[in-house]
DNA sequence: CGTTAACTTGATAGCATTCAACTAGCGTGG
DNA sequence: CCACGCTAGTTGAATGCTATCAAGTTAACG
């Protein structure tokens, strides 16, 4: 069977609960229109008034804001089966941009189809809350992470992550991943500057912990790096079924 | 007349739209049990599992997590009308604590209460999914707040956001407003010490952009605070009919 | 191969932390 | 009523983590 394209956005419901048949029909009906994105291009920008949402079908995109004197702060990444503007359903006005970080693949949906599914479907929509609660929650980690944690720390716990983010999507069965991300990127969702995250990195694989082949990481010792950052999934709420 | 007790919520929710007689009814009709709270006591902690939301009716709460060594992180201030913990419908497990900052009052609401009453009025659905989006913005904004402004654009930030919050509820008229914060909480908000949140605040205070009698902060220079603190109210999504 | 983006390295500067002590305010109890 | 004691706020000195600046090196790609 070929894949349907929105089959990404399945999967990664799938990963909340199990759809019926009839649900996943549903989703699988809702009208969309795909778009293939370079890198590093915009998909929404701050001030924009959306009126449809994206759903990421490949590679990987990111939300960010500019703050004074072009200072960046990244502030999510974003993997496949991801609806990063999902909020703009009930947030008129963009708070923030929405951007790919590698040659990207998106679905736009309209509002209105949305909004269609999750007045059928309760089901869905409970578990569209969830992904925005959960969306929230990496936002807390985040704050804590940044506030609250050296940048050694900070560095592992962000790999930490995004791997396991990966992993619970199925998206790698061992322990490597691509990690499209160039360091300044990683530094700009760090609240850190681009030599500092060099240095922690080469520190990271001086200790062992991790190797990094072009455009991806390899982790060497995933205890040793969960310890260095303290990683606790929880916040992540992934069911323990698919971990 | 006299105020029912779950006033402050219907207030709250009139900020997001305009409630009919019905709407307000179903609202007010909530089964609740009150709690007067003792300040710096936990509501919910983390990895408790609630069955209950909780409304802050008056009083101050926070959200915080436990890091490393009890290095704290404060997550987010809550007002009178706020249900911190809406997220516990969804998200079996708390992710992290809140707590009272002064003697608090709130309401817990059982959820298969609250479940019902947004299944039985979608246009409070709505407005519960509003305020769980506009939480994530609030995050979303500290997230840059700590990783990208230096402390005295911080601090200023901070104050800036409490003010216009608490005085989009109506709850001050004037530039001055209760402000029950120790620096210590402050500096556990911003990722600072409070040896430096000291020097901050008597810095702002030197500029004439402030003044802090006993428990409170008077805006002496508005502007001026929201120039240092590059403070951009979007974010918080407030409907210009409010402001 | 040339060119550009990404990464690496070294030196210097600075913002913020830590440690340690001291002061002011306020509630409580003798 | 005043003293004690606690909490919150203030101050100074020294350290340190991270930023900044400036080059240099490697890797990717046509």
């Amino acid at each position: 069977m070929t894949a349907h394209i929105l089959h990404p956005l399945v999967r990664k419901l799938q990963t909340v609960f199990d759809l019926s048949e009839k649900e996943k029909e549903a989703v699988l009906t809702l009208p969309f229109l795909v778009r293939e994105l370079k890198a590093g291009q915009d998909i929404v920008r701050e001030q924009d008034r959306p009126s449809q949402c994206c759903v990421i079908l490949d590679g990987f995109a990111f939300r960010y804001k500019i703050f004074d004197e072009g200072r960046r702060q990244i502030l999510s990444f974003h993997i496949p089966g991801d609806i990063p503007d999902l909020q703009s359903l009930h947030l008129e006005v963009m708070d923030h941009s929405l951007a790919t970080l590698v040659p990207t693949r998106v679905a736009f949906i309209p509002h209105h189809a949305l909004q269609a599914l999750l007045h059928a479907e309760p089901k869905i929509a409970g578990a569209f809350w969830r992904e925005a609660l959960i969306d929230a929650s990496i936002f807390r980690e985040w704050v804590g992470n940044i506030g609250r944690r050296p940048a050694l720390a900070r560095l592992a716990h962000v790999l930490c992550e995004i791997f396991t983010r990966i992993r619970a999507l199925g998206l790698s069965d061992d322990h490597s991943f691509p990690l499209p991300v160039t360091q300044e990127e990683l530094a700009d969702a760090m609240g850190l500057s681009t030599v500092h995250v060099n240095r922690m990195m080469m520190e990271l694989r001086a200790g062992g912990l991790i190797r990094t082949p072009r455009r991806a990481i390899i982790i060497e010792n995933w205890e040793g790096l969960k310890e260095v950052g303290q990683f606790d999934p929880a916040y992540l709420h992934i069911r323990r079924s698919v971990l």
